[in-house]
DNA sequence: GGCACTTCGTGCACGATTTCACAAAGCCGT
DNA sequence: ACGGCTTTGTGAAATCGTGCACGAAGTGCC
């Protein structure tokens, strides 16, 4: 989150930022900020905060995003076309090194500059671009298959859009990004806001005459809402 | 999390599952299953475990997913049709209510059985379906007026998918999808897998005979990582 | 060069979350 | 009906994360 802010400052000619500056545009606490970068190195100065660029170059480096990383997409379906046409990927430093299906229907299509090529091919594919991060962009039944050959194939990371825990062996990491479930968490919010509007409707109605509903006992997890 | 494998546990015909199951498919610990659900109110019972059929309706319950929500997608690029394309939205209780795109080029044009609108039909759509809940799926520099719209059509969830921090007025819940940034973070696992590699490399070369690096301190860590 | 001012880096305290541990509660076999 | 077994629900303890407060370190003006 602090390297998309810093990029972000430093493309609009920002030089330098402090802790506090930082903190603002993160929606977080400047000590929080302070100590979350001090676990890179001390990189800052005194009595002037944060050299952007610098920082910058910093963060990439610890994340291991001064070099590209190449990734494949198994599922060449809705989401998997989407993913492959869209060019913030490779612009990120993610560009995709390929794009598989076990659909021979849709093998050899091309989607966003890419032919997509048989699942079989992936051992193939993952060890010519020596590959190590893979998406999983199938329906639910076929996400377990796809993950148990990325891992086959020697990819460490999936990146899992199916909504299904994925079960691998230790030492590779998995990512899940769940739609549904992001909407869900919205869905909650809202229905408490209709719950809380009910309630008020109902003090109301009985000309009540209760302590109003500040915004106090709710602040701390609106804070974090407005953050995430 | 819980729902999802309650759900998954229901289609495949198990009808009551203990906090431990449910911890172990989880990937968390069995107290903190329990207290979980203890929120809810006391639906299981001792010696027994929880009834799936009965937690998964109590669950949707309290989420407020009892009923349908739809919402309205703002950006017809890309990501925006894939989202109207993708049907797991409407499976899941969000049917699409309306796609919107600001390029008259765009509009009228038909992505996954919906119309795109001008967006300035937006407070109209919004309106007449009753949707409290956005999807932002355009290009950075236009995210935070499609917000503004949003705000101001009457939308009080936003899921945002552009890689900025939208600001929004409090009472208005923001949750952002940053696929970059789940690439990134598994990026950082590559680039610790790779220094942890040489670092073995370098032991082995000098004959070392240090103790192993055991799973134990990191184990946490991989602990969240598959469950996450 | 010295002084006022700014901002970092970090020890400490507090609050939140997670885990432990155990009593209470229910099932089942006899 | 009762005892043994299992599993929940929940106080208490431990751990973890966040924010405060302040010393250290730097800048810039006079």
């Amino acid at each position: 989150m602090y390297l998309q802010i810093l990029v972000e400052q430093a493309d609009s000619g920002v030089e330098s930022i402090s802790s506090e500056g930082l903190a603002e545009l993160a929606g977080v606490n400047a000590a929080k900020v302070r100590k979350d970068l001090s676990y890179l190195g001390s990189y800052g100065t005194r009595g002037v905060g944060y050299e952007v660029d610098y920082l910058v170059y910093q963060i990439r480096r610890e994340l291991g995003l001064d070099h590209d990383w190449p990734v494949v997409i198994v599922g060449a379906g809705n989401l998997g076309q989407a993913l492959a046409g869209y060019g913030g990927f490779g612009e990120r430093g993610f560009p995709v090194g390929g794009i598989v299906d076990i659909d021979d229907a849709k093998v050899d299509t091309v989607v966003g500059g890419a032919r997509v090529r048989h699942i079989d091919e992936l051992p193939a594919i993952v060890g010519a671009k020596n590959i190590s991060i893979g998406v999983v962009a199938t329906p639910p039944g076929a996400a377990q298959d796809a993950a148990d050959r990325l891992v086959r194939a020697g990819v460490s990371s999936i990146l899992n859009f199916a909504p299904v825990v994925l079960s691998v062996p230790a030492g590779v990491t998995v990512r899940k990004v769940d739609l549904a479930v992001e909407l869900q968490i919205l869905s909650y919010h809202e229905q408490r806001r209709s719950e809380q509007r009910r309630t008020n409707q109902l003090r109301a109605a009985s000309g009540g005459n209760m302590a109003p509903v500040g915004p106090s006992p709710r602040s701390a997890e609106a804070r974090r809402d407005a953050s995430a």
